[in-house]
DNA sequence: AATCTTTATGTAAATCCTGACATATGGTAC
DNA sequence: GTACCATATGTCAGGATTTACATAAAGATT
């Protein structure tokens, strides 16, 4: 079973969706920390089927095309609790503006310094989505949020982790940008 | 061309290396943020001579194997240094224990915890490991890290990163724990 | 009338990456 | 003496992922 596997598992759990729907809630707090295209999810929903963790029926509709509705299955629901608290496998972080940064010393300093800012920015945006977003849930979700049992909680959790990561890199290309410009970098440490 | 190849040419510009060097350099700070394994340097390392980046000169040695050290080319460090301050294009981030975090609601509290506290662990030692270097980093390199740009300084901003992720990836590990450990979550915000 | 967007599902080619296989030398530990 | 480890360079199979190709129907826009 792959990672995107119980990824698609972990929406199943919460309500029926199509493979189409399935590539719209990617852009949700799912998709923040593993996302994929329509052109992965159709075969890895055929694959689940075929391990007997998803199960479909087709919904005709009218003035639209017609569409596979997937659920998951009581060995689907298992697999995945089963999975959510094994220790993840260690992989390789890979991160392009973090790789730059160690060539960063053939770069122009106003360059450079245009591009953390640049990076600075992109992630100052997202954590202020991020943010709001936040709002709507503790507004919504009250609640919910009281226990940690709820899909709704998990979901805040998740977001919190965006707000976290994106809060960190916009303070370290900050950061960055000021000791380029500065032409120091000990003093702001 | 590569974000591989930009990641070889990095540790080029700084001294000559052969592969198997290249694969050694892979467990320090370029490696933090983007690794390979010999597998894929040695072939990447033809498609770069192929390009013309780098050029290699055989050295041959008794009593161990013959080596390859590879040179960049001065094609080589203006395709570096053009990239180096290109925005990067943005990549989802794969995080598999945030992904799990999407489906903890399912978990069993006590072993959802448990988990937490594991990777609470884990990247606490990473912190304190990155934070040896550092403190070697500053003892050593006082002087260089006063300029940006010195690859002293490009090692130390890419180090810096990496303790700044995994202070955030601890704490929100810690955070996650205590809220499932507390039964609550709103309550530590 | 033509084009664009949304809904809806798929396939195919190419690339990226991991893990395993393969070989060779010399030193060290048992 | 034998097994393992570090040095040293490669290939190959398979899986993961992206980009592009492909089709189709209805509604909105120009």
């Amino acid at each position: 079973m792959t990672t995107l596997g119980y990824a698609i598992l972990g929406l199943l759990s919460r309500e029926d969706l199509s493979g189409y729907d399935l590539t719209q809630r990617m852009k949700g707090p799912v998709g923040y920390f593993w996302s994929a295209r329509h052109s992965q999810i159709y075969p890895e929903l055929a694959k689940l089927e075929d391990g007997g963790y998803v199960t479909h029926r087709v919904i005709e509709q009218k003035e639209r095309p017609d569409k596979k509705v997937y659920g998951i299955t009581d060995e689907g629901l298992e697999a995945l609790k089963i999975w959510v608290t094994q220790p993840p496998i260690p992989r390789p972080i890979r991160d392009e503006l973090t790789l730059k940064t160690y060539s960063v010393w053939l770069a122009d300093p106003e360059e450079a310094t245009r591009l953390f800012r640049e990076e600075e920015l992109r992630h100052e945006e997202q954590l202020a989505h991020y943010g709001e977003i936040r709002a709507w849930m503790e507004r919504e979700w009250r609640e919910d949020l009281t226990s940690t049992d709820s899909p709704e909680f998990a979901s805040y959790a998740t977001l919190m982790r965006g707000i976290s990561y994106e809060r960190e890199y916009a303070e370290w290309c900050r950061w960055m940008a000021d000791s380029i410009e500065g032409g120091k970098s000990l003093e702001t440490t």
